[in-house]
DNA sequence: TCTGGGGTCCTAGGACCC
DNA sequence: TCTGGGGTCCTAGGACCC
């Protein structure tokens, strides 16, 4: 680890209401009024504007429970609209990478930035310039915290987002640290989760200084060593590496709960398929190669018939980021794991043991001089076409042709105001 | 009628081997 | 009657994050 990674200071930038605020941007008029985005098939709210947290909606809320309430107070409601919010996302990051060489993207709206030791007016005048710039560049107001520590730096922001007004929160000073954590409840902290905050509660802790204060062994022992590094960083003491050049992924996974019920193979095997052909292009875009294929298929976890949730996979004969191989393999697991007679609510796949296509191996006996070639430049055409044309332009015949009843629901979205010509904001 | 999607890491325990 | 000990590897499940 570098000096600077010990010694300097990490800055945690958080963009406040992230979807919403992006609707936002381009619609002035969602200003000082209740704002929601929600889930994938408009399922529950995964975003709320300070208006709609005043009215009491909580964030995983199913929408149809309260579809009235709603209605009632005029709280404006969107499918969540993630080719707009990635976009927004990317230019926020990009105004980030101006004030410090070390950016980590840690989610869609958040970010470590990592400085150098300076003085304490120095590290608060940068991060009110940082708030300016993202605002005024991007639209989208942040807040930021500041420590010696990721996790104290997550604990800053978080203090910031409550100031009336604040914006920025620095934590570098022992007393002040102290009377932070005491005034922090304990499953408030960036990695205690709900199951770790009750057990905690069952212990007579509280706080996140009861937390801080805890001996490291009992740590150690009831939270396991992710959070013994929790408990050090509350103590000023750096545990979790800075990650400027993520490591590559190990997974990736594609699914969808569907628009209505599915019991049929046909309908699964086309829902399937479409989910697999965004995998793979998922995969190529990264310049990688699948070794496995997990598929699972799952009934509603909310309903009182009998549950199943099944899944199944196949390993590769060698790993290929080729869309009709990968489908093939899904499309035979799902046969195998299918029952007949369940409502199905949901399927997706995972793709496994991923490799980066530099660095694969070729299976003896797949003549891949001959082969190799002409499927490159097929997934090239198609992943073009498709990314000239909107996804779903060029896809498999698996996929259907038909009324496609497993779609999600998406009746809300706004317009992807930033990455379709046809769908440019229009001023007037 | 209607309850998201996509990741990571750690640990315990079983399989297997000598 | 009496039935070891220790190592590695893999996987499933559980915890966390957004």
């Amino acid at each position: 680890m570098m000096a600077r990674d010990v010694h300097g200071m990490y800055a945690m930038v958080d963009c406040n209401n992230f979807y919403v605020s992006c609707e936002r941007v381009f619609d002035p008029a969602l200003e000082g009024r209740p704002v929601v985005v929600l889930s994938n098939n408009d399922g529950c709210v995964v975003a709320r504007s300070p208006e709609a947290k005043a009215l009491g909606i909580v964030n995983g809320e199913p929408v149809f429970r309260r579809k009235s309430f709603f209605v009632r107070h005029g709280v404006r409601m969107f499918s969540s609209n993630y080719a707009l919010y990635g976009d927004m996302s990317a230019r926020v990051m990009q105004v980030l990478s101006r004030f410090s060489p070390d950016v980590e993207r840690y989610s869609i709206d958040e970010a470590f930035l990592c400085f150098p030791a300076l003085a304490r007016d120095r590290l608060l005048e940068t991060a009110g310039r940082i708030r300016l710039a993202v605002r005024q560049w991007t639209g989208i107001p942040v807040c930021v915290g500041m420590a010696r520590t990721k996790t104290l730096a997550k604990l800053a922001n978080h203090t910031a987002k409550r100031m009336p007004g604040g914006g920025n929160c620095l934590l570098d000073d022992a007393a002040e640290i102290e009377g932070c954590l005491a005034r922090t409840p304990a499953g408030e902290i960036w990695g205690i989760g709900r199951r770790h905050a009750r057990f905690l509660h069952e212990h007579g802790i509280e706080t996140a200084l009861d937390l801080a204060r805890r001996p490291r062994e009992w740590v150690r022992r009831h939270l396991a060593l992710p959070g013994l590094h929790t408990v050090m960083e509350l103590n000023q003491e750096p545990c979790i590496p800075f990650e400027r050049n993520p490591p590559p992924v190990r997974s990736l996974m594609c699914s969808r709960s569907f628009g209505t019920e599915v019991a049929d193979l046909g309908s699964l095997e086309e829902a399937l398929s479409t989910r697999v052909q965004q995998a793979a292009a998922k995969l190529r875009a990264k310049g990688m190669a699948a070794g496995a294929v997990q598929v699972f298929v799952e009934t509603s976890r909310f309903r009182s018939e009998a549950y199943a949730g099944d899944s199944g996979c196949a390993v590769l004969p060698a790993p290929t980021s080729f869309t009709h191989d990968l489908n093939a393999a899904a499309l035979q697991v799902l046969r195998g794991i299918y029952r007949p007679g369940f409502a199905y609510r949901k399927t997706g796949v995972l793709l496994l043991d991923l490799i980066s296509e530099g660095c694969r191996q070729l299976h003896l006996f797949d003549a891949p001089v001959v082969r190799e070639g002409p499927r490159k430049a097929l997934m090239a055409a198609m992943d073009r076409v498709n990314a000239v044309h909107g996804r779903g332009t060029l896809v498999l015949a698996s996929s259907g042709f038909g009324a496609k009843p497993w779609h999600m629901r998406q009746t809300r979205r706004s317009p992807r105001y930033t990455t379709r010509w046809a769908e440019l904001p229009v001023v007037r």
